[in-house]
DNA sequence: CGCATCGGATAACACGTTTTAATCTGTGCC
DNA sequence: GGCACAGATTAAAACGTGTTATCCGATGCG
């Protein structure tokens, strides 16, 4: 049931196993006549090619290991989304671990890679500290981090950057007037709430103003819309409504828009808000929302290609940590 | 540099590389002290399993393919949390492909699939065509059938009453008041979208109107935020605004919020608006959004355990076609 | 015509694990 | 003390592929 081995279709072509197995992986190296009349007998007989065999004298997959912090967050599945392309193209099919932020998840995801030998890994790390990937690296196992800097010469990282970013954002309200900008931000524990946080410090300052009291921070428990939407009613409650509202993520700030509209408070006229990520939704979203766009999908494409670059030349590949710049998009919430 | 294997650890432990396997996949069959010395040893040398030569010895691999329609739609990665939390759950990793509805590329996950030798398959199918599936269930590999029902005894499947909830939502416009309906589809070649009409269809009819003079139909060309912007663009053009529309998919919702929002037509007040899916940006939306709930999360998971239990007990498993029933949502599109 | 050469095919081993049948080691019983 | 018995352990044979060294036959050349 398990389906022919190469055995049966060597003996169908009267060729020995050993050809067969150059047919597939070195085609050059037999004569054209005996490699149709194997191909064809591997179409008649619908041969497919035992991928752990294949693994286990090879000594390696073709196969990487993807650990996403939250399927849930457009932003992941973007990246996701340029992973698989790369992959796929390469021929790499892609194993998928959702670590939804829990170290434990993460490291079991990270085992279940290890026992798969994978060829590397793509994993944006849920904290700063790279050292367990160690493990894997001396199991002969590539690592690409994703949208978190490698601090060493010896790993690759793609990201985006997250200080020019809060720069832009903050600058923008600038340009638009406000002179009393709000913060909202999630965990201040994540690297990119407090990188895009200092950012809008610096543009602050840039303008002449005193980032301890011109910028007001609001440090939500969660980077979800629900945590946003809370955010601004407090705002609301405390009477003391800010010129402009710059929030960490698209998902915070749809909620900090919902929660403004339910209060009467209109969007852009009382207060102008930019967001983060630019998300499908941003545009979506009945005030359409301005934000920062980074190349989600590309992170993904760029990272895996990297990944695999490392994986086929191991000598001499050059670990690269490559940074890109995000990217300004107006749109109707910080007024036309 | 691989890692070390079972032979090292049964060396290292005095024991035979038989005894190492029995403590790893029976540990009853041995005696307590030698499997403390095992697993010590195991830890102190830092081994993990092969699973390619578990794989291949055994017969049969611990994984299982998901092929996803489009990794962009908050619908599938709902779908994907749910099955990849049971995999896990169950020791079982994912190989995640991306089909983007292309047939082509879905054929080739399924042959990446074959390849690794998956235990099983999820996949919710582009075209209504399951024969190809077959060719996989030869070679032993379990198929279960996501948001796509079996019209076969002998596979799984797990769905949602697309009919019952095209029937929820035009009634719950009837409901409102609405006599003039227009319904926004995505493309009527697609099943979901077929069965959301003929619901529509039905309530309409047990509303004593005749579906075909009082369902206007848009068809969209894809379900998108975009086409749903242009749809409801044409028809404020046309100067024949109804009095509620119903759109197939929350994408398609919310690009027809923004379109009638930015024309200067309020919603709910002078349409109402429904949608389908229920995705969470249905209720981060300024106004947000009704819609049909399907319990998307629980469908991922209820077709990985079938998946499971199929390849876990292959005699006594019993296929069964399960269907949920959705359920409304009202918020404020469709007034209070 | 004999010999070296070379492309093309093969035989055989190795990869790391699981599993079956066989072996070993005490222990209880007559 | 011999025998049967159960439990614990082992030896060895697979699983399907990739690779290395080898072999074969034909061709070219002296």
């Amino acid at each position: 049931m398990g389906g022919v081995s190469i055995k049966e279709v060597a003996r169908a072509a009267r060729v020995s196993p050993g050809t067969v197995s150059n047919v597939l992986n070195r085609p050059e190296r037999v004569a054209p006549a005996t490699r149709d009349r194997v191909t064809r007998v591997i179409r008649e007989l619908g041969f497919v090619r035992h991928g752990s065999a294949s693994t286990l004298r090879a000594g390696h997959s073709r196969t990487i290991g993807l650990s996403l912090m939250d399927i849930g967050n457009p932003f992941f599945t973007d990246v996701a989304a340029g992973a698989e392309d790369v992959a796929s193209e390469l021929g790499y099919a892609v194993i998928l671990g959702n670590s939804g932020g829990s170290r434990a998840k993460e490291e079991h995801n990270l085992r279940v890679f290890a026992e798969h030998r994978v060829r590397g890994v793509l994993i944006t790390p849920s904290d700063g500290d790279p050292r367990r990937l160690d493990g894997l690296r001396e199991h002969g196992i590539s690592v690409v981090l994703v949208d978190h800097p490698a601090h060493r010469p010896d790993l690759c990282s793609v990201t985006v950057d997250d200080v020019a970013g809060g720069l832009l954002a903050a600058g923008h309200l600038l340009d638009r007037g406000a002179r009393r900008i709000c913060h909202v931000t999630g965990p201040l524990t994540i690297r990119q709430c407090r990188d895009r946080r200092e950012g809008a410090r610096r543009a602050l300052a840039a303008a002449g103003l005193d980032p301890e009291s011109a910028l007001e921070t609001v440090e939500a428990p969660a980077m979800t819309a629900r945590a946003g939407q809370e955010a601004a009613e407090r705002l609301v409650a405390s009477g003391r409504l800010p010129e402009a509202i710059f929030c960490a993520n698209d998902m915070l700030a749809l909620g900090v828009l919902r929660g403004l509209h339910q209060a009467g408070v209109g969007v852009p006229g009382d207060v102008a808000l930019i967001g983060y990520d630019d998300i499908d939704f941003a545009v979506a979203s009945a005030v359409s929302l301005s934000s920062i766009r980074q190349p989600t999908y590309k992170l993904g494409r760029i990272a895996t290609e990297l990944l695999l670059d490392e994986c086929g030349n191991p000598g001499e590949h050059a670990h690269r940590q490559i940074m890109f710049q995000p990217e300004l998009v107006a749109r109707e919430s910080t007024g036309r």
